[in-house]
DNA sequence: GAAGCCGATGCCCACGTGTACATTCCCGGG
DNA sequence: CCCGGGAATGTACACGTGGGCATCGGCTTC
């Protein structure tokens, strides 16, 4: 069934159904037959192997072809210096040429076997094609590379696209990547209250990390200090004169991702003797836009939860003929690539993706080099205030 | 040191020093002294391992418990039938009870050094923060997973950001994979000429599958096929009356994605005896913003090379005092999660995101079971029309 | 009743690598 | 000259799993 049309006559204009295309999209489960364990196999099943290509050069080989022994070869090449140098410095130099010259690749599984490290770690996430999601998924492969380490992807397929925060069991995708001998995992937020415990115990005492909203005491998790950004932000909106601002919040009641947020958003008010008043949007830039035709002029500033509402919230005022950032100023959170091209430019809370990154890495490595899992580590890094045009400078 | 500010009152703008106490943020090259191979270490060094938490429950453990040997149990616990029938089904059901309860999961290390397979494929790809890409990798990621197989994922962290297709040298992230034991490669887009080979050369045999650009004659891949696709599209419009059609290409000659987009249009203009026109704009939205109000009425309708260019089109049409879709009609090319929601909502091609994935994995498992790589095959699927708005429909 | 056969299981080795321990070699000090 | 000692290398085993072959027991068949 494998055969695209190549041709250039289409089929007619697929015109029919819902406007986006969704078609309740199929392929469905691939008959997944006899778990062994939990009910889910682990692992594909490879028929007979094929004598796949030509056989991976091995230290035994080099050896051979020198006339010394694979335990020889196997320290001249080891990372560890103090082994290294057990071999002299002639010898070591004449396996380091050979294996250069046949292509040696240490097998890494084999070395996993005897060592129980791989160098591999797990990163669960969330679909990647939402910007953010991605660009965490960018650092975090970016910074594992750095420290030589790998990253297999698990994507929370269970999770609904249209919540961003949506808690599913996950437990398969762990149970997954501790079979493959990842080292570690990173985990892209945690869902509902149980899940820290189900984790806990389906990684076996494997080191873990959280990013974003980790809400366990018991696992190590580098948090983003929400409340501290859009306490700084609404501060700078108070220097700028503003006194009657809003603050467009989720509607989710429990979506913990807005409390940080708000609690930011209120603490300044109230320490500088204003009112604070909430709203809500649903999501996305749609919402933003209706709020922005409907509150007019109840306000001189809004504080928006997230670049998108932001981005609609600014279209919506425009169209109510509101000028920004004259009449009105607007901040978002998130610094999305378009954000920086809107007109006017979004002043915005920017994520410190990389040194997000970074931590995670330097956590883990910590978990990793520590043994038995020390006591869980927090660290809360503050989002950084970007000023653009859209809440007028000075 | 890793202690970040959590209190409500933020230290200044957060300019001064890291707060993480990275100093110098970069956390460089991480001391890659001896290269063993090609000069780039294939793994971290790990200091003495420190008994990280408790063993994990090995086959040999369920036998000694239930007074077979570990063969018995490694039958019992097959993927493949024919061998797991070898087993009693008294004997097989023990077993697996006693695996369930001890929470066994099999190592699939030890697995791979033996079987040459590990079930694990790597990813090779751009900046997941581009929609498109990210969109890539999770469909790449769920076809896989419906597969029993796992993703490494790789990046291609030299790239460009400004260019999506800046050839770079992979084969340090190639050599990092197949070290790491990984059963076959999936490439999204290849570089210029060389890069094949380069690939080829590194890969030793192992399958590859190609997706999105694969110009190799050697390498199996899978095509979009967008002269189709602009074809169609172009023939959409000359079907709704319009006659003055331009298209926005690329400014980029080196860049082969232009070049089939152009190829669809022109074919039908000139089918259909009109004058095909092309304009080109440098990148992104702000591109086809100006082109928006700098053409003016010379057209009545437009063909954009990606979503991104005509979303900044219509806004500079709108701008110029021309209404969308009455008076220019405007199709673009990707179909981004905004596309629906814009106003009007864009008649796109849509990139069947699924399917590729879908057959670049049937590629890699047919590679995978077909032995010693047959001859490579190409694939090519068509983009979907999706009409909306922004052409004005009938 | 013996030969043959088949089903179930055990024994042993292999995979590629790391490492504790044993061995060999070389050199200097007595 | 002998012996101690360290440096360089080899030997042997381990890691967890899979598979070829041997073994054992019970059944059928003549």
């Amino acid at each position: 069934m494998v055969a695209g049309a190549s041709n250039g006559t289409p089929s007619a204009g697929s015109g029919g159904g819902s406007v986006l295309g969704l078609d309740e999209a199929g392929s469905g489960g691939h008959g997944v037959a006899s778990g062994v364990v939990t009910g889910v196999a682990l692992e594909p099943f490879l028929g007979q192997t094929t004598g796949m290509g030509k056989r991976r050069v091995t230290i035994k080989d080099i050896a051979r072809e020198l006339g010394v022994t694979h335990t020889t070869v196997s320290r001249a090449l080891s990372q560890n210096p103090e082994v290294s140098a057990l071999v002299t410095e002639k010898t070591r130099e004449r396996i380091k040429r050979l294996a250069a010259d046949l292509g040696y690749t240490p097998n890494l599984m084999a070395k996993g076997v005897v060592t129980g490290r791989t160098g591999t770690l797990g990163l669960l996430t969330y679909q990647l094609n939402r910007e953010i999601h991605g660009t965490y998924a960018d650092e975090i492969l970016k910074a594992a590379d750095r420290r030589n380490y790998q990253i297999l992807v698990s994507l929370d397929a269970g999770a609904h696209p249209r919540s961003p925060v949506f808690p599913t069991d996950r437990s398969r995708q762990i149970q997954q990547a501790v079979a493959r001998g990842v080292d570690g995992l990173l985990i892209h937020t945690l869902g509902e209250e149980g899940e820290s415990e189900r984790i806990l115990k389906a990684v076996e005492g494997l080191p873990v990390v959280t990013f974003l909203y980790p809400t366990s005491t018991e696992l190590s998790g580098v948090e983003l200090d929400e409340t501290a950004g859009f306490f700084e932000v609404t501060e700078h909106l108070i220097r700028l004169g503003h006194e009657r601002i809003g603050f467009i919040g989720s509607d989710w009641n429990r979506d913990r991702a807005g409390s940080g947020k708000a609690r930011g958003f209120f603490r300044a008010m109230q320490e500088h003797r204003l009112t604070p008043e909430r709203l809500r949007a649903t999501h996305l830039v749609r919402s933003g836009y209706q709020l922005g035709k409907a509150t007019l002029d109840r306000f001189t500033a809004y504080v928006c939860r997230t670049d998108y509402i932001a981005i609609g919230l600014c279209r919506g005022l425009r169209e109510a003929g509101l000028r920004v950032p004259e009449d009105v100023a607007v901040v978002g959170q998130g610094d999305l690539e378009v954000s920086a091209y809107m007109e006017p430019a979004l002043t915005t809370l920017a994520t410190p993706y990389e040194e997000i990154a970074e931590t995670v890495m330097d956590l883990m490595l910590e978990l990793l080099q520590g043994g038995a899992c020390p006591r869980p580590r927090k660290v809360t890094l503050p989002p950084r205030l970007i000023v653009r045009e859209s809440c007028g400078s000075t």
